[in-house]
DNA sequence: CTCTATGCAAAAACTTTGCAGGGAT
DNA sequence: ATCCCTGCAAAGTTTTTGCATAGAG
């Protein structure tokens, strides 16, 4: 884990930091995106907001990890990987990645995310 | 267009009053999806935030309004109309309502909205 | 020793809420 | 006279930023 987490960096001339590692380690485990109270939720040591946020800011502008924002005014954070849809739950806030295959040229539009949004298989059956 | 909007309200037992007819207007005339400031630029009279977002979140409990997110974190508008997708420019933050039948059944899950990120027409030009 | 990353705290940006005054019925 | 709508201002939430300190090389 923490090689290829070493390799992402490199790529990028970013540092590696002990908070650099947690954030991308946790990010490279997860299945869907995560937000900030999640990531920190799994982390073993407290980390504080502004530095979360500040690497995060620095993946996003070397494309290591990508936000986007669910319904409920939060960040979610994802490793960039090749382009797919996620599908956000309208009750629950989460977030979970589909397999889907984007058509860049639908609409007359340069599409580069797609994101659908209802109640998820989970909410549903409750 | 104000006789459509007392029924829209009357239908669910809804005042008229001229900050409500204010916003109902403007959303009647509206393309696309608009946001508070935007909304209050269009306006004759000033209208206070708390009295908008009041109001709005009225017009969403009666499934007058519906609300949803472009990615600069501000709300946006739009009258409740049958289902259809959304493109959000990366760039510019406008919402464009896009004629695009949504398949409530893809992926498991209940799907209500659709949205497509990237860049749109008039950006993609500069 | 120098340079950058971190933590703490304050600022920012939108939205929401409390409260008192004003209008409509 | 009552009820509820409105405006103003303060609070709330998440993310961003400034500054001093700690830590790595």
């Amino acid at each position: 884990m923490k090689e290829k987490i070493e390799k992402l960096l490199e790529k990028s001339n970013i540092k590696l930091t002990s908070a650099r590692e947690a954030i991308l380690d946790i990010l490279s485990k997860a299945k869907s995106p995560l937000n900030y109270e999640q990531i920190r939720s799994k982390m073993q040591a407290d980390m504080d907001k502004g530095t979360f946020y500040r690497n995060i800011s620095l993946f996003e502008g070397a494309d290591i990890v990508q936000k986007l924002e669910s319904d409920d005014r939060k960040w979610y954070f994802e490793l960039s990987k090749k382009a797919h849809a996620h599908f956000i739950c309208e009750s629950c806030h989460s977030v979970i990645c589909l397999d889907f295959v984007i058509n860049p040229n639908a609409s007359g539009h340069k599409v580069k995310n797609v994101v659908l949004k209802g109640i998820c298989k989970a909410c549903k059956r409750v």
